[in-house]
DNA sequence: AACAAAATTGAACGGCGTTCATTATTTTCT
DNA sequence: AGAAAATAATGAACGCCGTTCAATTTTGTT
């Protein structure tokens, strides 16, 4: 790689270093091209010379809270791999963990507005789909004559209804379920559920 | 009442009425005081004199939104007091049903960011709070030995599972179920949580 | 060393919510 | 009814935002 590129390799790096930072300690909310610029030590203009706007850059530091979500819950399957309902409610709890201890960043994943022309790359696609793989699993083993079809579709729902019932309760603004009893009521959730589909 | 306050209540509802259609045709993303200025033809200042900040105007149209959720959950509950499951099923459709042909104010219900160091007018609150007692008192009929205690907090998780299920199927950036099989995937987890909540 | 190409810069732009001195209106008092 | 006081309405101006682009500096080539 030529010099040019390294060193436009090395701001982008930085930058989304920086979003990341920001973003875990202020939130997205808070976030300001300017702020950023003055961390990694460039100008203004310089963001915009490595990146096409400001979303595209949260968008990478996105990933990144996307990518240590799947590390989170690839943790949480291991081990179970022959109790298929206790990693399906491990991966909720999991997700949920993540979710309480990195509210900031976790938060940014959905709350931040892509402008409603463009659409999302690829990549972001892939790294949402590949945490659905982790529920798909397990739930295929407990569902032995499902259509792999029908897995797909109950995993999106199961993983849906996990998502909402951590976002509502991590919302101030919200009526939400009280934090203590989250990884209980996911529990109670999931197991139900199985115990419904498997019928 | 004086002159003064009628005045005043007659610019606060004009306000909210066009806010209210803003949020309906653009988006509450494209909300602009200048815009709602223009619409009810008073001065940009003016909406100062009435309304704290634009946070507390687009609060009251979140109101009216809130208040047509608890009117189309009524409605779902009507008629069906004597089966209980199908009124939790029916509710949790007509939820979906409402965010579908709602989109934006749906969304513009949980995509508004409150500033943080402000709290929410108890008012927005009771607004959900009513909301969870259309699903508690069919919950409590299919739960007759649960504490109400833990009838309260089954009907927040179901609530808030059933809105992330809508939320994300709704959501082009994520990945949810396709819009085609939210009422039948509703229907398939509220029926499966209930048989394993009643054991 | 001289030149061309490319990257960097930050002042400036347009748009936003909000403020406040000024103006216009309504109410009160004689 | 008219003058004075209180109240409400106004919109230019402010501070902050993301973004742009002409001018400048740095890098690469001959």
């Amino acid at each position: 790689m030529s010099k040019a590129k390294e060193r436009k390799a090395k701001l982008q790096a930085d930058l989304i270093d920086a979003a990341e930072a920001r973003i875990a300690s202020h939130g997205l909310v808070n976030l300001r091209a300017r702020d950023l610029a003055n961390d990694v030590g460039c100008s203004l203009g310089s963001i915009y010379n490595v990146f096409d706007d400001i979303h595209m850059l949260i968008l990478h530091a996105n990933m990144r809270t996307l990518v240590r979500i799947d590390k989170v819950m690839t943790d949480a399957a291991g081990g179970v791999e022959d109790k298929p309902l206790d990693g399906l409610v491990g991966l909720a709890c999991a997700y949920f963990d993540f979710a309480d201890s990195h509210t900031k960043p976790w938060r940014a994943l959905f709350d931040h507005a892509f402008p409603e022309n463009h659409d999302l790359p690829d990549w972001i696609y892939q790294g949402q789909v590949q945490l659905l793989q982790h529920i798909e699993q397990p739930l295929q083993q407990l569902l032995p004559d499902a259509q792999p079809e029908d897995v797909h579709l109950i995993a999106r729902t199961l993983f849906s209804a996990v998502h909402g019932i951590v976002e509502l309760s991590l919302d101030d603004r919200t009526v939400g379920l009280p934090k203590e009893t989250v990884p209980d009521q996911l529990k109670l959730l999931v197991c139900a559920c199985l115990e419904g589909y498997e019928k």
